[in-house]
DNA sequence: GAGCCCATGTAATCAGTTACATGATTAC
DNA sequence: GTAATCATGTAACTGATTACATGGGCTC
């Protein structure tokens, strides 16, 4: 995509929080962060090879009963120090893409009917994902409670929160707008 | 990416309204979609020829005063099919890539402030994408009581709006939770 | 003559997904 | 035995941006 290689960021970032193998850290991204990011083994083995070539992590031959053997990798302070150096760098946005919209733009040529389905199926997944928001924040609340230094997933989870309540927002305000047209 | 190529879409969109050469439907692509869709000079040209060559496109060469030569596009009754087809599909959605939110979740690893900060550009920038939503809309809500049949770019301009203010409600809500803590 | 807009295109580069390959172990 | 999970990796493919090249015309 000729846009920057973030891959590093989230693994030095799921590194900061406990040692594990390439295969773990797939999990916890998935685990954690899949609904604003995502990277798959493609980069992640790769990345972490390179990782400990720049001496950004140490790693170690972790043997497992009843498991295949697996590779650990440990942060080192060197890449601990770059993971602070790219928190403070300004935020790179990335841009909006929606073939929602695009359809939408071009919705004179087929009927109000597919369009309106096509919102309301975008609907449906809303609601899916605002109720694993609401699920994560409890969960989080009750943690914050013993431990109230960082707020920061939850944080988060409220950015979710908001954004997937605003669409569904939308969404009827659109059915509406295209109900009597 | 390895996400499917849409680009012949939002070009076969644009020459559904007018008649256009490549140059001119980058320009309109910044102009109506780029909040929500982008393609550079490097897709647009190629796909204009491959359009042409699979008869949903017709070109002529047309001279202009003052400007050089250009080619101008004309969608075929071919290409309106598959505009319209693709226009019935299912939306693919696409995921949520955030940068921000990937620096907030690990916030804890560098001061209140610069995460603060971070969110407060993001903020500001969003401030003024509200703006121009804001126009955009009044600009069409004009153009909407003489025309009440497409209320469709009308709908996309509230979806930027909606998502814009949800942002940034998020981003006081962030700054209050970050604030005491 | 410098710099900008119009106009079209190609090449280089890279990001990122998917598919494929391999092999261990466990559970049914 | 076969499916599922754990574990690691490579190769192929392709989407997409950026840079580069070219050239005409306009404005200062």
């Amino acid at each position: 995509m000729a846009r920057s290689n973030k891959t590093k960021y989230p693994i030095l970032g799921i590194l900061s929080q406990e040692d594990l193998s390439g295969y773990e850290i797939k999990k916890r991204i998935e685990e954690r962060l899949s609904f604003y990011w995502n990277e798959s083994f493609g980069q992640i083995y790769p990345t972490l090879k390179e990782l400990r070539r720049e001496g950004l992590l140490g790693s170690e031959r972790v043997a497992q009963e009843g498991k295949p053997d697996k590779t650990v990798y440990k942060i080192t302070e060197k890449g601990m120090a770059i993971l602070r150096e790219w928190l403070e760098e300004p935020v790179e946005t990335e841009r909006l893409r929606s073939e929602l919209l695009l359809k939408l733009s071009f919705g004179n040529h087929t009927s109000t009917e597919t369009i309106k389905r096509h919102v309301d199926d975008f609907r449906e997944s809303l609601k899916k994902k605002l109720k694993l928001m609401e699920i994560f924040e409890r969960n989080l609340r009750e943690v914050l409670e013993d431990h109230p230094d960082h707020p920061y997933q939850l944080v988060t989870v409220l950015f979710g929160k908001k954004t997937y309540q605003a669409w569904i927002d939308w969404c009827e305000e659109a059915l509406a707008l295209l109900g009597n047209s």
